[in-house]
DNA sequence: AATCATATTTAGGCAAACCTAAATATATTA
DNA sequence: TAATATATTTAGGTTTGCCTAAATATGATT
């Protein structure tokens, strides 16, 4: 089934505002976060319901059907990866994505989903550190943490910043610390608990506390 | 001023059909062209002369006005980039972008297309040989020749492959030939008409006439 | 110059996606 | 529980971009 753009900002602001499906959406919830007035909300809400994308019941707001689902996820799918292209290769900062990834979320082609996922190498998360679901629409869910909470000697992969400000950015950069590069923690320093790391198995620099409370991984 | 899809395939297709504004469209052409009925045309043409994007005179057929040439070279300049990107990039073969090229041409960011330029390395050319106009609409008009014409000692860009067939494409990457690459021409032998030629500065190597009269180049 | 074929435009309608205003259902509170 | 406030839906209307059928203009032919 092949949706139109309005068609798919609705299935995606459902999933997010159902948290994933676990809880009724409202009228004007969704008139809020679509900018439009709660009579366009019923409106469309009704054809989506007949085209069997959503779990609706008059006055008592609506749900993500499984048809809806999975469309939801190659939409997520499709957002996250663009996420991925504007801030490694274009050098998007993370502000600058939303905006352009809600026009390029709506390009249906498999074809070139496919070849852009793995000309980035297949990436698991987002910039944001979001999940980016595979193919199938499956989210393999690596439980995210922050750095400082690795061990001594286990190895993570950075997928998100929580600070994106721009001197932290560049001082990450300086260090040659990047969304997807590999982290090791060499060791850790109790007197000021800073930690040692190693960045893609290269030579070991020092980062702070304040530096990898910030930096989110998730576990190799 | 911000057109919508269906207006920008409009004034794209006014742009090839009349050559560059040449000469006027029919609305018979433009109706094969869009696979749509006269009458909708007539309707959206009305529509694009309100708004100062094309002249026209009822019964007499089509062209650009300055506005709608602006928009025409802006909506060419996204699509062959994009063209760009998916060949060099996703490795996507010549006869697949169309498509998609079609859909991504609409997405409007500025910014996206100047950092996809820079990323691309601010390319000349498209894939298919078609000159890529810069961030102002201005096209510079280096002239395209086939590279068994390019004279020994000079040199020249690969912008494109009359015979896109997977053989020829095949025999190219394995010489190490791509688009964008510079060529030098070293020596023509006139025994067989092939030439010896450097790729990027590199070792010579010869190709027959077969191979250099399918290669379009611009003079460097 | 009148006829005929073809091209173009007009007229009337439809679906998508929105709008405002009015009607109705649900929830709150006295 | 009745009154009131809020949320939701319905009704009627708009714009975009298309449709078919009918009307009209242009151009070719005799």
């Amino acid at each position: 089934m092949q949706l139109s753009h309005s068609e798919e900002n609705y299935i995606k602001v459902i999933y997010q505002l159902s948290h994933g499906g676990q809880q009724l959406v409202t009228t004007t919830t969704l008139a809020h976060a679509l900018h439009t007035s709660p009579a366009a909300i019923t409106d469309m809400i009704q054809r989506l319901h007949q085209k069997n994308l959503i779990a609706y019941q008059k006055y008592q707001g609506v749900n993500l059907a499984p048809l809806g689902k999975e469309q939801a996820m190659q939409i997520l799918r499709r957002h996250r990866l663009w996420e991925v292209f504007l801030v490694k290769k274009l050098r998007f900062a993370w502000d600058e994505v939303e905006k352009v990834t809600e026009e390029l979320e709506h390009i249906h082609s498999d074809h070139l989903i496919q070849r852009l996922d793995d000309y980035l190498g297949n990436p698991t998360h987002s910039p944001q550190g979001e999940p980016i679901p595979d193919k199938n629409g499956q989210i393999k869910t690596q439980p995210q943490m922050v750095l400082s909470q690795l061990e001594v000697g286990s190895t993570g992969i950075i997928v998100a910043v929580k600070d994106g400000s721009a001197p932290f950015l560049q001082y990450l950069s300086k260090k040659n610390i990047y969304l997807g590069a590999m982290v090791k923690v060499i060791e850790k320093i109790t007197f000021d608990q800073s930690m040692e790391i190693s960045i893609d198995g290269g030579n070991s620099t020092n980062v702070s506390l304040k530096v990898s409370d910030n930096l989110l991984v998730v576990y190799q």
